[in-house]
RNA sequence: GCGAGGGUAGGUAAGCCAGGCCAAAACCGGCGGACUUAAGAUCCGUUCUCGCAGGAGUCCAUGGGUUCGAAUCCCAUCCCUCGCACCA
């Protein structure tokens, strides 16, 4: 940290309040944060971007809107305090060691609002910090009694519009909590997902077994039931229908919308050898099998030993002990690789023993994807493909043969932080965004069409998720959050409250400081939409067209920022709810997409300990330094990786550029050089900005850093003996220290004041490249200069004696004109013909012919700018050499002679082109 | 598995869309040197191989192909990152 760091921060504290006026406006915004733990360099980025971002706009002379607030709705925080209540070590270890959340803070914890009160007092100390040109006036929580009124006009719209539906929703539920958990709150299980399954009811006796399946195109092809002698199964009534389950499936029916009624219980061996039947395979027996699990589904399964391994290997052993033999596998899908029987020809393939090999699951993936993938249905079947026939049974299942559909997880044991294990449960009621709906899908990929997006490959992915989402549940029982303006059982889930927020903060600051009462749904209608009139509102005239006219002067919002894992959700659903919301004009206009952090080449993990806190960062090496670094190492869409070592390199660059602006302060010599200097800088300054304007900081950082230091490196060689300073430098100086400000705003402060200028650096203009200075020939000048030198110095490092001079033999002026005609040749080809056909190079003969072809060759390896120039501007080589001179013999040592080419016999002065002297050293 | 993106010299990374500017920018690291009592900082040189003349050879995940010419275009394979939902 630097101690003017600290200085500054101070200073900045409102100058970065935005209000309308007349300049044009640049709005800027990234995804809030929430605030449940402490910043790390990662989030560092989000941040430090956009602002990079937002201070190069404002020195382009814009009103530039950087606002920030705090996402807290949810139950991440109530998770966190209850388990600091109840004594977790792992989470207190978490706050209180890798936070550093002070004791008497971290008692505190066990009330969730404390944590984000906590938490995002630091976020606004650390981005300050950081140097963020935020307007903090802005700042507010989503549990603001103001922004709950926004999310209940909000939802209204949405109601109105039809975009907002009511439905059943399967969910992960923990019975003993008796609430549904998301993945976070899982002990075990934290990637099960929910499967869906339908069930196929056999008869019996006057109950029905139910038998869960994934492939219901297989019933035809059922030979038998598998049942678990040892399991005791219950008689129950479901729905009024009596069924026989085992006791978990019991458990499980009863949680998905059905209502189980005891009727009591029934062994498995009772059922063994029993007959049962279904329209599709007739009657069928049941059979006894270990591998049956009564936990997984109703706990009775169907078997289909030509299709499914586990089946098969089942009834062989049964057969094997000579039992159940006039059982044969009923065949129905023909798959490529596979002969009649696919289950057969993979079991004996693999070589597994019994059903209890640990290989038997893969096996049935192998079948199941192939059969999926590329089976058919035989012809007495359907004949149609096994995907689309899935769903044809499916149907005709559910629909005509009482089969229902039970939810269940792909993996056993999923298990709550309370320790309870999860059930899916059926949420009846539950309310959905219809993200479903063809037509407003449609209407956001044609928006999607219109925004900018940053970087353009994600573009793809944007349209890719549009079509992929489906309806989502936007309500949820717990948590914190604003109740759902019409079912005030429920609150608005913490994603779908934070779609359209960025129009909020355009006046923020005005609508906190009212009473919540009064925005009601219509003071929102005439601020956002100029809906009904502004009479007769809770609020002033004045103020509500205040308000209006504050958020049409910053709205659309110019660009939105967010790490790259939002694209699937966050950043496309605000895209629907603009789309629904607001009218064509105020749709947003442009998203950048960032990459990942890395730390020191692994994932950056606040839960595995594996961060960089930002504070730390900035208190270490500066806050200069590490926006340097997280702009500079990589574009904002790659992901960087922190890596101490360069970190450190980049505090010494800085060091550098300091010293440089610093030692040029009183200097006032001029030298020829100059304008070379001059002329580079206006061409820096235009690639910069060009960088900039399309979001590439680490390109616009190697133009107005790099670039011009390694200018300043060859201009330093051509001054006169020790000297390293000028008034060109000073000059250039005040330049630079603006081009460097909207990503070191600390040091480019220190210097501004220094070099005596007024204000802030952050308010001053962005430099412009001034055409004028530009100067083609002294560029191109010098670039055949440090070529040369380039060439003499390669030539010194290979030859063994010991020079004592050095000639460079000039071209003669035909040898430009053929490089003109070649450089200009259309088809490089026919050129040397054409050129043969001058009179004056025919005369020439072999020497012209051998000349254009090491020509077309020297073309080939310059640059096209440089090549462009050649023709474009002519230089003379002599006077170019002789004005050198000093510096040449200089740097060699070495006297120097400048010769002509065709005023020499020496053999090596025929090798003389254009922009290549013929060099030799004796 | 599915969807999106990516693999370039010791590391980060530019170049790829619009094929010859490419042994391939820039930064970091390594090595050598200058300065210094020393270290750091700074500066100079060097960092694929070969070469006593500015050059040549091999190279851009792997294997094929297109082309006079490929890091760049096409195909296949392998590997990596992100997302796959009710969670911020």
């Amino acid at each position: 940290m630097r101690e003017y760091e600290k200085e500054y921060r101070e200073s900045w504290t409102h100058i970065f309040e935005a209000d309308p006026g007349e300049a044009d406006k640049f709005y800027v915004n990234v995804a809030y944060p929430y605030p449940s733990g402490a910043m790390h360099v990662g989030h560092g980025r989000t941040y430090i971007v956009p602002d990079v971002i937002a201070r190069y706009y404002r020195m382009r002379g814009k009103h530039v809107l950087f606002p920030m607030a705090f996402h807290v709705t949810g139950t991440p925080v109530i998770g966190i305090s209850r388990r600091i209540a109840n004594g977790d070590e792992k989470t207190i270890s978490l706050y209180r060691d890798l936070y550093r959340v002070p004791e008497d803070v971290l008692e505190k914890f066990v009330d969730p609002d404390e944590i984000v009160r906590h938490f995002s007092r630091e976020y606004e100390r650390v981005m300050r910090h950081c140097g963020l040109s935020i307007d903090w006036r802005r700042r507010f929580t989503t549990v603001y009694p103001q922004y709950s009124k926004f999310i209940e006009w909000q939802y209204l719209h949405l109601m109105e519009g039809n975009h907002v539906v009511r439905g059943a929703h399967p969910v992960k539920y923990c019975p003993q909590c008796d609430n549904p958990v998301g993945d976070h709150d899982l002990l075990e299980g934290e990637k099960a997902e929910i499967v869906k399954f339908v069930l196929i009811m056999f008869k019996w006796n006057g109950f029905m077994i139910p038998c869960a399946t994934l492939r219901p195109e297989t019933t035809y092809g059922v030979t038998n039931l598998w049942i678990n002698p040892d399991v005791i199964y219950r008689k129950v009534i479901v729905d009024g229908q009596k069924w026989i389950l085992s006791p978990e499936a019991a458990k499980k029916i009863g949680l998905q919308d059905h209502i189980v009624e005891e009727l009591g219980e029934i062994k498995g061996s009772e059922l063994v050898d029993e007959k049962v039947s279904h329209p599709f395979c007739g009657e069928v027996p049941v059979l006894p099998a270990t591998f049956v699990d009564s936990d997984m589904a109703t706990g009775i399964v169907m078997s289909v030993p030509a299709h499914a391994p586990f089946d098969y290997i089942a009834l062989r052993d049964l057969q094997a002990e000579g039992e159940y033999t006039s059982i044969e596998p009923v065949p129905l899908i023909v798959v490529d690789g596979y002969g009649k029987f696919p289950a057969k020809d993979a079991v004996e393939r693999s070589g597994v023993r019994d059903q209890n090999d640990p290989g038997m699951e893969t096996l049935t993936q192998e079948v199941y994807s192939a059969e999926f993938s590329s089976g058919r249905m035989l012809p007495q079947y359907g004949g149609h493909p096994v995907k689309i026939a899935r769903e044809e049974f499916s149907q005709i299942m559910l629909e005509q043969h009482g089969s229902l559909v039970m939810y269940e997880f792909d993996v056993r044991n999923v298990v709550c932080r309370c320790g309870g294990d999860v059930f899916v449960r059926i949420l009846k009621d539950q309310w959905f965004l219809q993200y479903s709906d063809p037509v407003w899908k449609e209407e956001v990929h044609e928006q999607l069409r219109d925004i900018e997006i940053v970087p353009a490959e994600v573009r793809a992915e944007f349209d890719r998720t549009v079509d992929w989402l489906n309806d989502w549940a936007c309500t949820r029982r717990i948590g914190l959050g604003t109740k759902l303006p019409w079912d005030k059982n429920w609150l608005v889930e913490p994603l779908s409250d934070s779609t359209i927020y960025m129009a909020f903060y355009t006046i923020a600051h005005k609508l906190i400081e009212l009473e919540a009462e009064k925005l009601t749904p219509e003071v929102f209608d005439y601020i956002f939409l100029g809906i009904g009139s502004p009479d007769n509102l809770p609020l002033d005239k004045e103020m509500v067209e205040d308000l209006r006219s504050e958020f049409l002067y910053w709205y659309p919002y110019d660009f939105r920022f967010s790490a790259k894992d939002l694209i699937s959700n966050h950043l496309t659903f605000q895209l629907f709810h603009h789309k629904a919301i607001f009218p064509k004009e105020l749709q947003p206009k442009g998203m950048v997409v960032f990459g990942m952090g890395l730390l020191e080449g692994a994932k950056m993990s606040s839960s595995k300990g594996n961060v960089i806190l930002l504070e730390d960062a900035v208190e270490d090496v500066g806050a200069d330094t590490v926006r340097m670094f997280l702009v500079g190492s990589a574009e904002p869409w790659q992901d960087f990786d922190w890596r101490r070592e360069l970190v450190s390199s980049t505090r010494k660059q800085i060091d550098r550029f300091i010293n440089t602006i610093e030692e040029s302060s009183d200097n006032d010599e001029e030298y020829p050089i100059d304008k070379w200097l001059i002329s580079r800088i206006q061409d820096h300054i235009a690639n910069a900005t060009v960088a900039m304007d399309s979001f590439q900081t680490r390109q616009a950082l190697q133009e107005a850093y790099f670039a011009i230091e390694s200018d300043l490196k060859w201009y330093r060689k051509r001054l006169p003996g020790d000297v390293r300073s000028s008034a060109a430098v000073k000059r250039i100086s005040n330049s630079w220290i603006r081009l460097l400000a909207p990503f070191i705003p600390f040091s480019a402060q220190k210097l501004w004041e220094e070099a005596g200028e007024e204000g802030s650096v952050a308010f001053a203009p962005w430099p412009e490249c001034d055409d004028s200075l530009v100067n083609p020939s002294l560029e191109l000048a010098e670039e055949l200069l440090s070529r040369t030198v380039e060439d003499i110095d390669s030539i010194l490092k290979l030859i063994q004696i010991e020079p004592s001079c050095l000639k460079l033999f000039i071209s003669p002026n035909w040898k430009l004109r053929v490089f003109e005609m070649i450089s200009q040749a259309p088809d490089k080809g026919k050129v040397i013909s054409e050129i043969m056909k001058d009179e004056d190079m025919r005369k020439r003969g072999k020497e012209a012919t051998d000349a254009a072809k090491q020509i077309t060759n020297l073309i080939h390896r310059l640059p096209p700018q440089v090549v462009e120039r050649i023709v474009s501007v002519s230089i003379d080589e002599n006077e170019v050499f002789e004005n050198a001179r000093e510096f040449i013999e200089k740097e060699f040592g070495l006297p120097l002679t400048i010769v002509y080419a065709d005023e020499s016999t020496h053999q090596k002065a025929r090798q003389a082109l254009p922009f290549k002297p013929a060099i030799i050293i004796e």
